[in-house]
DNA sequence: ATTGATTGCACAAACGATTGCGAGAATGTC
DNA sequence: GACATTCTCGCAATCGTTTGTGCAATCAAT
């Protein structure tokens, strides 16, 4: 069953009489080889199990077939729901997909970026760290030839493709939920300044206040630096704490809004009756705590999905073809952290 | 700065007036070459940037540095620790590491082998679904001389290197310190029957209890099939509305255990006062949820590390090398969950 | 000065598939 | 029957690197 040799286009030549390219064009059914010989070298080759030597091949055509794909972390389900959407999409065309963490750190994003450059890869999938700034590690791929296309965490300072989610109508719809219900005085837990997403948020939010006749009260505005369970935590308590506290969160990811559903049951406080929380970002967790935390969804795997088609397209079709941006849908869900309808 | 063309061995030869196959060994410091020559070509090299075509380097070797990684889903943090560490060690020399899911259906991992074995692969690495119980299409793999790596759930008809948690020690370990706690009714929710890992954790259950001079009372443990919070919540119902409840539960995996801790809160039973939880896998939830979840630690990092060595022993020392198995300590993780020393 | 070993490098084949070009056979045209 | 056209296929180069072998030149020993 399992020859030491792998079967090559010469051995079916010779076995053939046929000249290896001939073999070669065959199995195309390139037009200038006669129905028989095509028959006769395909017969030949599905009854011997030929497969071509993808070494070979790629080497000749001197495409890898490998993709990058750079994320801040692979441990975290958003980014994995992100990389298992690429997965699909690319062994779907017979490529690869090299999966490289940044760590959030942009020396890291350097390293892999160059790495990846080395490697030859056929192009790559980014999603920004969130202390990158500048994106000079990435004109380089361009310089040589290797479409690049950004996801979630994108910089407009460097024009490709880009994959996004509408962080802002996913803010705005939760906001303006909020006030539906009937919550009143809604605090923002938000995330870095430098960061779109947070910006983006954070201009949903101002913006569904606005257009319920309220303003923005900086005082229900928190800054999050690292967005974690503490910080909400942290933030929830400074809120309640004022002589006005907030009725309602929304929280830049699920994690934050976590930490202040722990404040609020350490006091006491009955979440969604006295306050409501959403979160961002449909974490698994999310649906596991109690009360289940309403949360906006992100669609990880059609943004993988997507920016892998963006990619394919940059591949085949040249750099010249246009840098679309592509703007997903984020979809409110709710569940128990919110009043009932 | 960016070259159409990429600098190649033939180029730096024509430049400096030597044969292709001394650049070739002078990079490689070879004896047959001269110091000076040697430097000579070095610093030719450095100055342009010579980075060798990979895709050249790996057909000419017939090695495609790619290896398999074949796991049952890749949105699940025990296996996106194990992917990372995998990753790690992998990059380390050159390796890259395709991801392949099973979605836990051997069918899919007949398909994801086969693909593995076209694409050449020079290694795979594996954690077997929970449908798989013949491993044909594994051995496919060694008939073509390619190395496999067991991890995680295995197969012990399948003779290979093998990396796995001491589940065993770790449950017997969790229920232990339920008992020292002072403890006395401890129930197990436990995984399927043909789960190896379930069996494991079921016999460090039972020889803890032994070893504390209890037995087994079978009306204490129950069986999962999905091992979602559901069943969780629902066994912990179940087993709470015997006449004599238990007053500890030792769960098969975290999710289970927050099901567990769902159904109790929803009654007001005091954890871990009244009722002691231990869960296993340490799942980033269980740091979130309050109480906090006492929980046994599976090093998924650490597997993916030692798996990715061990299949680079292979790779390099050939098939002969013995089947080492690896067995990884499982830690317990004491959190609120359960009573203060 | 002849032999022998050693050094330092070049030549060329090889890996397997692809592809431009050309050649021979078969067929058709006048 | 001479010539052009079409159809099939083979030849050979090519991608960039690695590596076995051979060949001068150098040096030492006899």
């Amino acid at each position: 069953m399992s020859e030491k040799h792998q079967l090559t286009l010469k051995d079916i030549a010779k076995e053939l009489g046929l000249a290896v390219s001939t073999v070669s064009r065959a199995l195309k059914s390139h037009p200038d080889i006669s129905k028989e010989t095509i028959k006769l070298v395909k017969d030949y080759a599905d009854k011997h199990h030929y497969v071509p030597n993808l070494l070979a091949v790629n080497f000749r055509k001197s495409k890898t077939y490998n993709i990058g794909l750079v994320i801040p972390e692979l441990v975290h389900q958003f980014f994995s729901t992100i990389i298992s959407g690429v997965i699909k999409e690319a062994n779907e065309y017979g490529y690869n997909v090299m999966i490289c963490q940044s760590n959030e750190h942009v020396d890291d994003e350097k390293k892999v970026a160059k790495a990846l450059l080395n490697s030859r890869v056929d192009g790559v999938i980014i999603s920004l760290s969130n202390e990158t700034d500048e994106v000079s590690h990435l004109k380089d791929f361009i310089a040589a030839d290797i479409p690049v296309i950004q996801v979630d965490k994108i910089s407009d300072q460097f024009d490709t493709p880009k994959v996004i989610v509408n962080d802002y109508a996913g803010a705005y719809q939760a906001v303006s939920y909020l006030l539906d219900l009937g919550y009143k005085r809604i605090a923002h837990i938000r995330g870095r300044l430098i960061v779109q997403h947070s910006n983006e948020r954070y201009r949903g939010y101002a913006e569904a206040l606005e257009k319920h006749g309220q303003s923005v009260n900086e005082d229900y505005v928190k800054v999050c630096d690292l967005l974690t369970e503490d910080e909400g935590f942290h933030f929830a308590q400074e809120l309640m704490s004022l002589p006005e506290p907030p009725d309602a969160f929304f929280c830049v990811t699920d994690l934050v809004a976590l930490g202040v559903m722990k404040y609020l049951r350490e006091k006491d406080i009955k979440v969604p009756d006295e306050v409501g929380i959403i979160g961002f970002s449909n974490w698994k967790l999310g649906e596991i705590v109690s009360p289940t935390l309403c949360t906006v969804d992100q669609p990880g795997y059609e943004i993988g999905e997507k920016a892998m088609q963006l990619l394919l397209n940059k591949i085949n079709n040249g750099m010249e073809s246009p840098n679309e941006r592509v703007v997903l849908n984020a979809d409110l869900i709710v569940r128990e952290s919110v009043k009932k309808q």
